[in-house]
DNA sequence: AGTTTTGACTTTCTTTGACCTTTACGTTAA
DNA sequence: TTAACGTAAAGGTCAAAGAAAGTCAAAACT
C-alpha cells in the first residue's frame, strides 16, 4: 500500500460499506482532502471500481454534480453463468481475469484461498508461452474452472 | 562470500527471518544500500528465491511498485513440495495430473472442490493446445497451484 | 566454462496539469 | 413573461512526466 491511489481506493471502499453499497462523492472536494490533483479520483474510479471488480459509476457535471458509486451485490445467481458465457469471451488479459477472481472473493463467491488457486492457474507466471494464444488459454482454464463452482454450486 | 550475489542472498534472508517470512522490498534502494545495479537484484532473487528453494516472488512496477519474497514454510520432506520440486517434471500427462490431484483429495491434503478446481485447470479440455506444449503447459500450471497451497498454508 | 555484474532499453502503473463539456442559475432584452 | 445569454461550478479527457520493476545480452570475473 502506502500509495495515493491505494489509499484513495481504501477510503472509497470504507464509505462504501459504511453506506451500504451506494455513495455519491464530490470530486473536487475529494482530491483536497487528499491533496491531489482532481482528475487523481477518476484515474482511482477507472482502475479500481470498475464493472468487473462489481462497481457501477454514473455522474452528473455542473453544479451540484456528483459521481456516485455503486456496488453491484452478486446475488442472482446467474452470475457465475454470465461470466461464462459473456463477460469471459475467446480471450481475456491477465488484469482483467485478476479483477474478475478479486470481486469473487471480494463477494464471498468463494473462498480466498480458491481465488488464490485460480489466480495462480491463469496467471503469466503459470502460462509461460507466446502472447498470442496466452490470452485465449486464459480464457479457457479460466471458464473452466468457473463452471466447476457452478456444478459445485449446485450440490 | 565476497560475491555480492551471496551478500544479497544473506541480507535478504536476514530479513526474512527478522519478519517471519514475508517481506517487500524496493529494488532499486537496494541495489543503492548495495551499490549495484538494480537488475542484480533480479538475479539473486531468480537464482537464489525459487520456488525448488521453498521461495516465491510476486511484484508491481509503477509507482509504489514493490518485490515481495514469500518463504514457503515446509520442509523437505512435505510431500505437496515433493511434488513440485521431483515429482511434476517438465511435463506430465493428464492422467498423472489426476492421479496427483486424486491422492491429494483422498489423503485431505485438499478440499473436494479444491481437487475438482485444479482437475479443470489441468484437464485436456482446459488446455486445448498442441500435444508438444501442452503436457509442459500442464506441469507448469500444476506446480503454481500447488506453490499457492504452499504460500496460503504458510498464512 | 560457468557464474556474476552491468547497462541500455522496455513495460507497467501513478500523478499531474492543461483544456473541454455539461449543468444550474441569475440577468437581460424583447 | 420568457427566451437568450453569460457565468460559475461542477465533472471528463488525454497526454506527458514520473516512478517503479523486468528483460536480455554483453562484459567481466573465477
Amino acid at each position: 500500500m502506502s500509495v495515493l491511489s491505494d489509499t484513495i481506493e481504501k477510503f472509497i471502499k470504507s464509505l462504501m460499506s459504511e453506506y451500504e453499497g451506494k455513495i455519491e462523492l464530490q470530486r473536487n472536494e475529494l482530491a483536497q482532502h487528499f491533496n491531489c490533483a482532481p482528475s487523481q479520483i477518476n484515474y482511482v474510479l477507472a482502475t479500481r471500481f470498475t464493472p468487473d471488480r462489481g462497481y457501477i459509476i454514473e455522474s452528473r457535471r455542473g453544479g451540484g454534480g456528483y459521481i456516485r458509486v455503486v456496488r453491484l451485490n452478486i446475488d442472482d445467481s446467474d452470475h457465475l453463468f454470465q461470466l461464462v458465457t459473456k463477460r469471459i469471451g475467446e480471450k481475456i488479459s491477465e488484469r482483467d481475469a485478476m479483477d474478475i477472481i478479486c470481486r469473487l472473493v471480494e463477494s464471498k463467491a468463494i473462498t480466498k484461498k480458491e481465488g488464490a488457486l485460480i489466480s495462480a492457474a491463469v496467471s503469466d507466471k503459470a502460462l509461460n508461452i507466446p502472447a498470442m494464444i496466452k490470452d485465449s488459454m486464459r480464457a479457457n482454464i479460466l471458464k473452466q474452472m468457473i463452471l466447476v463452482l457452478l456444478s459445485e454450486e449446485a450440490q
